[in-house]
DNA sequence: GTCCAGGGCCTAC
DNA sequence: GTAGGCCATGGA
């Protein structure tokens, strides 16, 4: 079968299986930033109790955010671990924002996605996921996500050996799928939400697992 | 008590 | 260029 087809299919099984996930759950572009740092490595209930406390600290823009003392800010994201790296995380990128943007998000709209990414990815904390969930969810331009969940899933359905890079596997999407930000928004979701829902560990067969039929045959039938 | 989340940086080799 | 250690909280 096609590459292409088998994403699709892939889509597909996920989609009717566990329905739309409605990312990102935050109020506008400024906000899907801080949470894409903030969930880094952790899980999104940290998120949850973090950003209302962030909202009721400052009026959720990038120079609202700098004026809190280092210590305040430190203590509204330590529900979500890392805290003072993501304080430190969080300030540089308002201080990016406001230096290169002047706050004002809007003007990145003019500026190609690649030179985007590269500025993110040149900030002290944001790595290749943050800056494409940043790029996918805050600013709606089409670029598929990788996490550790995508790099474990495409071994077992025989579409990489999972030696590949970020890269690898990002440009495997992208070259075969359309530049939909749409498709690529739900895509990531949903392996994300089967990644944590089920079959973490290798368990040698699960047949209540949606991608039973999609996985490797002959060898041990290793669920997703 | 142990494991691990919607990662990324730094240091060794 | 890559494997290993580190950062920290909270829920299962």
């Amino acid at each position: 079968m096609p590459l292409t087809q088998t994403l699709h299919q892939l889509y597909e099984t996920l989609y009717g299986s566990y329905g739309s996930q409605r990312w990102w759950p935050a109020e506008g572009p400024f906000e899907v930033m801080l949470g894409a740092v903030l969930t880094q490595n952790t899980t999104w209930s940290g998120v949850e109790k973090a950003m209302p406390a962030l909202k009721a600290a400052c009026d959720m823009t990038p120079a609202g955010l700098l004026s809190l003392p280092l210590e305040r800010l430190q203590e509204i994201v330590r529900p979500t671990g890392y805290f003072r790296q993501k304080a430190l995380r969080l300030r540089n990128l308002c201080r990016f924002l406001l230096d290169r943007y002047g706050g004002d998000l809007a003007l990145m709209d003019r500026v190609p996605t690649p030179v985007l990414r590269q500025e993110f990815l040149a900030l002290h904390g944001i790595g290749p996921e943050t800056a494409d969930s940043i790029l996918l969810y805050a600013l709606n331009r089409p670029v598929f996500v990788v996490d550790a969940y995508t790099v474990r899933l495409l071994p077992r359905l025989g579409l990489a050996d999972g030696r590949q890079g970020y890269r690898e596997v990002q440009d495997l999407f992208m070259e075969n799928l359309p530049p939909d930000t749409g498709l690529y928004n739900e895509y990531h979701a949903l392996i994300v939400a089967h990644g944590k829902g089920r079959c973490r560990k290798q368990t040698p067969r699960c047949m209540e697992c949606p991608l039973e039929a999609m996985c490797l045959h002959g060898r041990m039938r290793t669920s997703v």
